[in-house]
DNA sequence: GCCAACGTTGGC
DNA sequence: GCCAACGTTGGC
């Protein structure tokens, strides 16, 4: 099993959007990279960390899972959409999405500013100032943030 | 709101 | 295929 992190603005989606509903469709992904690892290398089950970007603080508020095969971003064929793209087709959706289900909210929240102070998430993704809204991350850096959500301030 | 990083587009 | 111009992301 592999483990991912994904990035929100909680203006948009929060991970209490993602409590309430359950599950949701990860709609809006127009980034190449992130699109092939969500088609080519998530797969049921998987475990995400949930990153609220554009926020103060960013950083990790809980964990999702991958909830389903890649499929066809549909916004991507509807013109009332923003994330609409006159490229798409049904036959050839250009854009590929995934659903992923609520697992888990944070007791609190781990700010980036934290991660970045950790050394054992040097080497993670989300630390070196990608602006990957999909990345993968180490089943390590997974467990350590995990700990860090756990321990009290 | 600023701006650095960096991905995408399109002319050539 | 190069690369300049442009647009977006996202921390601060």
């Amino acid at each position: 099993m592999r483990h991912w992190l994904m990035k929100s603005e909680p203006s948009d989606y929060s991970i209490d959007d993602l409590r309430e509903e359950g599950r949701a469709a990860w709609t809006g992904v127009r980034n190449y990279q992130a699109r092939n690892l969500m088609r080519d290398e998530m797969s049921v089950d998987d475990l995400v960390l949930f990153y609220h970007s554009n926020a103060s603080p960013p950083g990790v508020v809980g964990i999702a899972r991958i909830a389903s095969e890649p499929y066809g971003d549909p916004t991507a064929l509807d013109p009332a959409s923003r994330y609409y793209d006159e490229r798409a087709t049904p036959g050839e959706p250009r854009w590929y999405l995934v659903d992923v289900e609520f697992v888990e909210k944070f007791p609190r929240e781990v700010p980036l500013s934290e991660l970045k102070t950790e050394p054992r998430l040097d080497g993670m993704v989300v630390t070196r100032r990608s602006r990957l809204s999909v990345q993968p991350v180490e089943p390590e850096e997974f467990e350590v943030v995990c700990e860090l959500a756990r321990r009290a301030e």
